[in-house]
RNA sequence: GGCGAGAUAGCUCAGCAGGUUAGAGCGCAUGAUUCAUAAUCAUGAGGUCCCCGGUUCAAGUCCGGGUCUCGCUACCA
């Protein structure tokens, strides 16, 4: 299909934190080149991307700081919206879900869709706290869990066992409003019968959509084959867009039925034109995600779209996977990530260092692991070494013979022509990876183009050919300028800031993707500016300072954890006389398999030896208790575990 | 517990309508070179393609079972 204009989104950041490098290689790094290659192409192309601003946790956050949930999301809508923009994502707005646009997109989403019918509405009971006057949601309320007995489980999930739990089964519940026990209340909340989409979905993502990456196909595949069931797309909670329903007063849209729409609102927000990019079959629409929203971008929101009507569907939804840090999950709550605006404090003009690392590095197909080490090779290597010192290379001759005026050719040798062949063929090698969102396979290609010029040069030699033959040293630096010429529109997607630099120092302001692979980019007498550096290396002092706050973190973590709470309820000193408890050593301890938290050990506690299981291996190997002294309840009653 | 995705050289990954000695980049070793930020170029070493079975003349590549990692999801499947 010809398409006539392209909108592409990226994932709304959730407004509760900074970003950091796990949300830039999974969405804003590759939106972003795909994008940039897109207008590059001089296609119309729309980007679209903002703060999502509503849900639970952030109203959590805001009453832990005893500030507004408005205050929390102007904080980081702000210093994520500069982040990006310093850091060249080249949004055309950037947009948020608190404002006044959206709330009204969403609101009369919801009503058509309300007044079309499509939604079922059904009446439950929910947990009331009378005091606060609201609906608790599910994060609001505490309680025993009924599978670990652990005391401080959330309404939805026990943080002790892993469980995902609905409110009705805590044991004691309480509200984290007042400490008081909520009480059941009838609430009527709104549906989207996903079931009845069904067959739609199937044909269009399993029929018609074959080609989307195996990891979002297969798990669309997964969800339609387990059957849909109605999701509930309002929520009981004063922080979001209100439902615009007679009688829903204190209800509020779904903060996942909200932030799709945001993508529209946006659009709406920056062009009156907002309709021909959604509601027009000739206009590409791609979602850039993480592997994380899968089901709400290939599911739920375009069953909203569809049931709207007349809106397009996605086109395409490329789900990167999830990128570590230094061998471990990055966590916001635990502070282990590199924050994008603490980097570009850090490391002022190296904004493309972090973007060809992620992309070199992009989570494309599996979890990958962002470490300095690599950080730091891949720049000393490959930007400097490769890509930097062609250039270098290329325009410092290029001044030293003639004075910085590209030289008029002679004929090309077989050995040109082989070369000038090659360089003719990148630019589809970069398509093609690049149509087909595969980053790290474009940048590969792209980088080949500065290998194949520094191939080039040793094996011309012009700085010797200078001494004999000066018609062939005018045809080599000829070859070689229009290969550096061609990199600065070729490296552009990738690394703006560069690329730019090198246009400029090239001279060539004008250049276009279609440039890539003539021959006359440059031509002769044209004047090249003064060559500077590209990149600069990065030394062991940086990368140590970087491992260094990282430990930092990590003690700091492990602190913070030392820190014990009562957590349990108080008990009666009765009870407490009928605990035996003994200091045992363990003889021997292993992964009970299969689980993430328990680890088996045998413990020699003087009286006996027995074997214990204990949801530690999260923070303990079976090296490293074997042999330790611990205090144990010898008088408990066995109980089964895990076989 | 169910489902999905991944597991290939020290590292990051390609490969797969099944077919001769399994590829690339980086790292490493050796040699060449000096225009260039000790940057480049050439050559080479390095792999039981997670494990166990099976189909086949032939299997990283297909099928069954298992292990590990990540994600989604669940008093059912």
């Amino acid at each position: 299909m010809d398409y006539k204009r392209y909108l592409i989104t990226s994932a709304l950041p959730y407004a509760n934190g900074p970003v950091h490098i796990g949300h830039l290689a999974g969405v804003y790094v590759p939106s972003d080149i795909y994008v940039r290659y897109l207008r590059q192409k001089g296609k119309d192309v729309k980007f679209i991307c903002g703060s999502d601003e509503h849900g639970v946790p952030i109203t959590i956050k805001a009453r832990k700081e005893g500030v507004s949930p408005q205050a929390i999301v102007d904080r980081y809508h702000e210093l994520n919206k500069s982040s990006f923009e310093r850091f060249g994502i080249s949004f055309d707005i950037y947009s948020r879900t608190s404002n006044k646009v959206h709330h009204e997109t969403a609101g009369d989403f919801f009503k058509d869709l309300y007044q079309k019918g499509e939604f079922v509405e059904q009446t439950s009971e929910q947990y009331y706290d009378k005091d606060a006057g609201q609906f608790l949601a599910d994060r609001y309320i505490k309680g025993t869990c009924p599978h670990c007995n652990y005391e401080e489980a959330y309404g939805d999930q026990c943080e002790q066992c892993g469980t995902s739990l609905s409110p009705m089964e805590l044991i004691n519940p309480h509200s984290m409003l007042t400490g008081n026990n909520p009480v059941k209340k009838e609430t009527t909340h709104w549906y989207l019968p996903l079931d009845q989409y069904e067959g739609h979905l199937r044909k269009w993502i399993l029929e018609d959509h074959k080609e989307w990456k195996s990891n979002v196909y297969g798990q669309c595949k997964s969800w339609l084959d387990d059957g849909l069931k109605p999701r509930a797309v309002t929520r009981d909670l004063d922080w979001g867009v209100p439902v615009p329903v007679e009688g829903a007063d204190g209800k509020v849209l779904y903060v996942w039925f909200d932030a799709p729409i945001g993508y529209i609102s946006a659009t709406k927000e920056l062009t009156p034109d907002w309709e021909k990019y959604w509601k027009d079959e000739k206009t590409k629409l791609v979602h850039f995600i993480g592997k994380d929203n899968i089901v709400f971008h290939c599911i739920i929101f375009p069953s909203m779209l569809h049931r709207a009507g007349n809106y397009i569907l996605p086109d395409n939804v490329p789900a990167n996977e999830f990128l570590n840090l230094e061998g471990n999950k990055i966590s916001t709550s635990r502070n282990w990530a590199v924050w994008l605006h603490e980097y570009l404090e850090e490391f002022p003009g190296k904004e493309d260092v972090l973007r060809y690392t992620l992309t070199a590095n992009m989570p494309e197909t599996k979890d990958n692991d962002f470490s300095w080490a690599d950080f730091q090779a891949r720049n000393n290597n490959e930007l400097v070494a490769i890509l930097g010192n062609f250039v270098n290379r290329a325009l410092v001759l290029t001044h030293k013979y003639y004075n910085g005026e590209v030289p008029e050719p002679a004929d090309y040798t077989e050995f040109d022509k082989e070369t000038i062949e090659i360089y003719q063929q990148i630019r589809a090698k970069v398509e093609h990876a690049l149509d087909h969102y595969r980053f790290r396979e474009a940048l590969r290609e792209a980088m080949n183009l500065a290998r194949l010029g520094n191939k080039y040069l040793a094996d011309t030699e012009p700085w010797k050919v200078v001494k004999t033959d000066e018609a062939r040293t005018r045809t080599i630096m000829y070859v070689s300028l229009q290969i550096s010429a061609a990199l600065s529109v070729l490296m552009e997607p990738f690394i703006p800031f560069s690329a730019q630099k090198l246009n400029e120092m090239v001279n060539a302001p004008g250049l276009t993707w279609q440039d890539i692979g003539n021959m006359d980019l440059l031509k002769p007498g044209h004047k090249i500016n003064k060559a500077k550096l590209l990149f600069e290396k990065v030394d062991d002092v940086m990368v140590a300072n970087q491992r260094q706050k990282l430990d930092d973190t990590k003690k700091q973590n492990e602190a913070e954890n030392a820190d014990v709470e009562p957590s349990k309820a108080e008990v009666k000193f009765e009870d407490f006389t009928k605990m035996d408890i003994r200091v045992g050593t363990i003889l021997d301890a292993e992964k009970v398999k299969k689980t993430k938290k328990l680890l088996k050990m045998t413990v020699d506690t003087g009286i006996d030896q027995r074997t214990v299981v204990s949801g530690i291996a999260e923070y303990f190997t079976p090296e490293d208790v074997v042999g330790r002294q611990v205090s144990i309840l010898v008088n408990l009653a066995p109980r089964k575990i895990r076989g």
